[in-house]
DNA sequence: TACCAGATTGGTAGCGCTAACAATAAAAAG
DNA sequence: CTTTTTATTGTTAGCGCTACCAATCTGGTA
């Protein structure tokens, strides 16, 4: 009598035709494809062959009922740049179809739409969240999640909260990093444009700057600082009135790249190369930053790990939850790089 | 003797807790929520109540262990706009989740690397493939994919090939209806930017082009065509040229976001405004069209539900093969529409 | 030699769901 | 009023995996 036909594209191999392979109980070829101790390396070798051999790999699905362990993580995002979601996501979604994690993904505008979000998550059974920044600074967030006794891990968040579990990049010194490149690269007068005021990321970078600035003795003029909202718009008004000054600056420091993408373009319209005349450099290392013309010098955050990161720390957190052991936040700061790419440039000879 | 704790958020409602607070068996409850008939309205609406009540919501796990309808879905993308990818992802993310699919991503540069890609799939337990642009468009990929047998559905292809699935717009008339826009709003002098001379996409938009062009019975001269490669740079370039004659086009209709942007800013740097003195749109409606100021008049395809109808249509194509129904082809063709953002406006009064 | 701790392996049961069939109730037919 | 059909519900078993506990096998120890 025909059974159901093969499975997953004919990989109709489970744990039970590995053991049957080795000569072993299907236990124990779970407790090598789970990486347990107490199974003799000679078994383990043997059963590692046949997994190789017949190509079984686990069953997901039937993995996460017998543990129990499945999850449903909530993706919550409000209207970031879209190239930093792409990259995102592409974390987020490497990472959680690993762990078998079902996703549930809403936007929101800014945090006001969150209740609403978060509301439908929770309804939708869901056990945990992950928060794409801007969301991921928000207090008032925090708050809502809090209340509802929801695990969550925050990406890119800036503020420095003990009791938030997040992943970040040291913004503070990632800014400084940046600045430090352009004075090494004879700039003395850089302009700063700052991202959007409710954003804490945006202080920190500031920050960052200013400190750069005061170690090497540099100056930063009030006129040299523009404010910007995190959007290409906000940056092409910002540059443009940077450049009007009489005194230009040589360099031009925008806080994510969709505004410094916005900087060039001010800078080109004025009739200014970039980067022979100006340079600008940005941060994030978006799509933006590289689709642009020149392409951007930028600061990088690794984004898809970050993402993916954050997954499994809040898949840990799920557990201990479930576990009921006493939450406990956790924060984790990857490394940061700088991209060197055409639109900065060492100072024009005067 | 305390069992595991509570699941999914202390969510441990399962279908027989409803099938018990309903009365009836757990079966009969499946049915419900499987939308079957042969269920009395009666029952079903009592069924119904009891969900809702007790906020049940069904273990997928459990349910594709069951039904043995899981399935592993390989996504593979080239690099295209990485802004298009976030749209692309969110669609494939929010479908596949929610039918239990896992997922399984590769990325490859152009078709060369498809091969390792695939091959890294099918050792994977790969079922099924999607293919984003302009990988779809690739008759070297579709070969590989039908000699490893393996079933695949191509999103935004414009190769009408009968024998690959594939979710699309018509490009053809997509771009004509762009073209007659542009005339309707006067615009005689009208530039194309053509995209990749390998996608397929870009030929048909361009044919769109010329057949609106050719039924008001404009003309386009050869120099009002300027070849490009999809990036920013290739917009960027081609528009220089094609503002540089002396009679200039009063409008510009590039085949993607990207080198419409680049359109944008060249058009800046001579010192012409858009859209007061150049008409300037896009195609495709990525993030690009939105976040460049000013934002672009652009053709939208709706990505995120084009990739998401892929999965599901890649899902039946999985459930046939399986089933052993001989393969059929589907073609489904969405609607696009034309976005009017503050990139184009009616030819300036000469 | 008898005994025990620890290492290693196996057996049993069940996660939550649904396919397949069995059973029953209701409706239609004879 | 019985028989047949049909609509509706229930029962059983098992998807592939792992938690839990029992069994066996080591290598000492007394």
């Amino acid at each position: 009598m025909a059974r159901k036909l093969g499975r997953r594209g004919g990989n109709i191999v489970t744990i039970h035709d590995v053991a049957r392979h080795v000569g072993v109980s299907p236990m124990t070829v779970s407790r090598v494809i789970n990486g347990e101790k107490n199974v003799r390396e000679e078994t383990r070798a043997k059963v590692m062959a046949s997994v190789e051999a017949l190509n079984y790999s686990p069953n997901l699905a039937a993995r996460s009922l017998a543990t129990q362990d499945s999850a449903r993580i909530g993706l919550l995002y409000s209207n970031p740049s879209v190239a930093f979601l792409s990259e995102f996501l592409l974390g987020i979604l490497s990472e959680s179809s690993q762990s078998g994690a079902q996703l549930l993904i809403e936007s929101c505008e800014g945090p006001e739409g969150a209740t609403v979000a978060l509301e439908k998550m929770k309804a939708g059974g869901c056990d945990g969240v992950i928060l794409s920044p801007p969301l991921s600074d928000s207090t008032r967030v925090a708050k809502i999640l809090k209340d509802m006794n929801l695990p969550f891990v925050g990406v890119a968040m800036a503020r420095p909260d003990p009791t938030v579990s997040c992943v970040t990049i040291d913004d503070f010194k990632a800014a400084k990093a940046m600045t430090r490149r352009l004075i090494e690269l004879g700039h003395r007068r850089i302009a700063f444009i700052k991202g959007h005021p409710n954003a804490y990321a945006s202080q920190i970078r500031y920050d960052g700057f200013l400190a750069a600035m005061a170690k090497s003795g540099l100056e930063v003029e009030d006129n040299f600082v523009g404010q910007g909202y995190f959007t290409y718009r906000s940056g092409f008004d910002a540059a443009e009135r940077l450049l009007s000054h009489k005194d230009k600056p040589t360099a031009i420091f925008a806080s994510n790249d969709d505004m410094a993408a916005g900087a060039v373009a001010a800078a080109h319209r004025i009739g200014l190369d970039v980067p022979d005349q100006v340079t600008v450099v940005g941060y994030d290392d978006t799509a933006m930053a590289s689709s642009v013309w020149p392409e951007l010098t930028t600061v990088r955050q690794p984004i898809s790990d970050m993402a993916g990161l954050a997954v499994r720390l809040l898949l840990d957190q799920i557990r201990a939850y479930r576990m009921g052991k006493p939450f406990e936040a956790v924060r984790e700061v990857r490394d940061f790089s700088l991209i060197e790419r055409q639109s900065s440039a060492a100072i024009p000879e005067a």
